[in-house]
DNA sequence: ATCGGAATTTGACAGTGTCAAGATTGGCTG
DNA sequence: CAGCCAATCTTGACACTGTCAAATTCCGAT
């Protein structure tokens, strides 16, 4: 093929792709778009692993669409943190409404569904906990706002498990909740980071876990 | 002043710099330099405001530098994050050689010492146990090594524990360090990380740690 | 039909880690 | 003393990042 043909054909690709869906001005909803594609982007590589740029090319769309929608980065972060705290509290609501079983043996399951969500979901995890959106004035408000809520609820079940004698009356509920809390997400981001490195032990992990936390 | 004079000034400037010590090409120990500026600038400003280039410019050095020393910034990471480990080892083997106190006591003493450093040295205690360090393939070998040293240190000293009764002797050493530890990094991470907002009740917190653990 | 404003793009800037190739130096050997 | 070697350090370059300002394109109301 001559030169020449491939400049022709270049000249007629470029204002060719301007009719293609592809690279068209108005899409259906990006802002939705760019969320979903986010939480893939995170769920396979990590928070780290994603840059606006990479998010654009693969919606198809230009490198600074997004902030039509997202003020900037931290913002969409902060977005599907929320969206993942929401899904969150369901989950663990869902549990201690179960009423087919002991309020002991449904905190016990509590524990092991946690860490086998972070692990599971270890970089989702790691962006909803992480120093990304936590760090210093990062976290938006309605992402505080839920995350105050989840941890509210947390008190009230630590409260309900301590009133059904399960968990040690003695201690104050609030610092029962941040201590427990504390315990599985240390557990968890120890095994994460990978600074804990046998996985294969994690069910008695949980149960030793357990066995402090209740009583 | 004229501008001919400043022009002047300018002229007699640039080739001056060479000789100054400054940029010569030669240093006392680039080596140490830059690990000490590294962790100046770790201890005010955290992980992710270290720059390779800032580093360079402050030691006084040209960009790259510093990869005569260190492999890539991970490897510069890692060597301060050993550093910190070691002084860390020290740190707990001199509380638990105090015999001026009861061995009870001593663990509580630690319980404190953990939180209060993690918090006042947060950015440091950021690096040692954070996600740059430890992701994945990140860490040093050396980093491991001393890290599962200090692991093994705190493995020592909960079967200590057990056998001198103020550590529940039921649960098997191994499960119990990797629990009590995960207690303690949790709370410290969700103190450090702003997601535990309230620092003024640190001690409670501790206290309620150790009820949890000991008895 | 036209104008406004929303949605999207292009261009640009400063910053990053890192590689390859060149410049400089101190110390050793002849 | 000259000369070279290897360690040390610099310069230039590349690809990548987030984000701003200024176009551009487009849909819907007037």
């Amino acid at each position: 093929m001559s030169r020449l043909a491939d400049k022709i054909q270049a000249m007629s690709q470029k204002p060719a792709r301007k009719e293609v869906a592809d690279k068209s001005y108005h899409h259906d909803d990006l802002r939705q778009k760019l969320i979903d594609a986010t939480r893939d982007m995170i769920r396979s590589g990590g928070v780290e692993a994603l840059s606006l740029r990479k998010l654009a090319d693969r919606v198809g769309v230009s490198r600074t669409a997004a902030y039509h929608y997202f003020r900037d980065k931290n913002v969409l972060l902060c977005t599907l943190a929320e969206e993942g705290f929401r899904q969150w509290q369901d989950q663990i609501s869902r549990i201690f409404q179960d009423e087919s079983r002991l309020p002991a043996e449904r905190y016990r399951i509590y524990i092991r569904w946690y860490m086998s969500y972070a692990l599971e979901n270890a970089e989702y995890y790691d962006l909803m906990f992480g120093r990304s959106i936590w760090k210093q004035k990062c976290a938006t408000e309605s992402l505080k706002a839920v995350a105050y809520e989840v941890f509210q609820d947390q008190i009230k079940l630590i409260r309900q498990g301590q009133k059904q004698g399960f968990l040690p009356a003695g201690e104050d509920s609030l610092r029962l909740a941040q201590v427990s809390w504390g315990t599985l997400h240390g557990l968890a981001r120890l095994l994460i980071d990978g600074i804990y490195t046998d996985n294969s032990h994690i069910d008695e992990m949980c149960d030793c876990a357990a066995n402090l936390l209740m009583r």
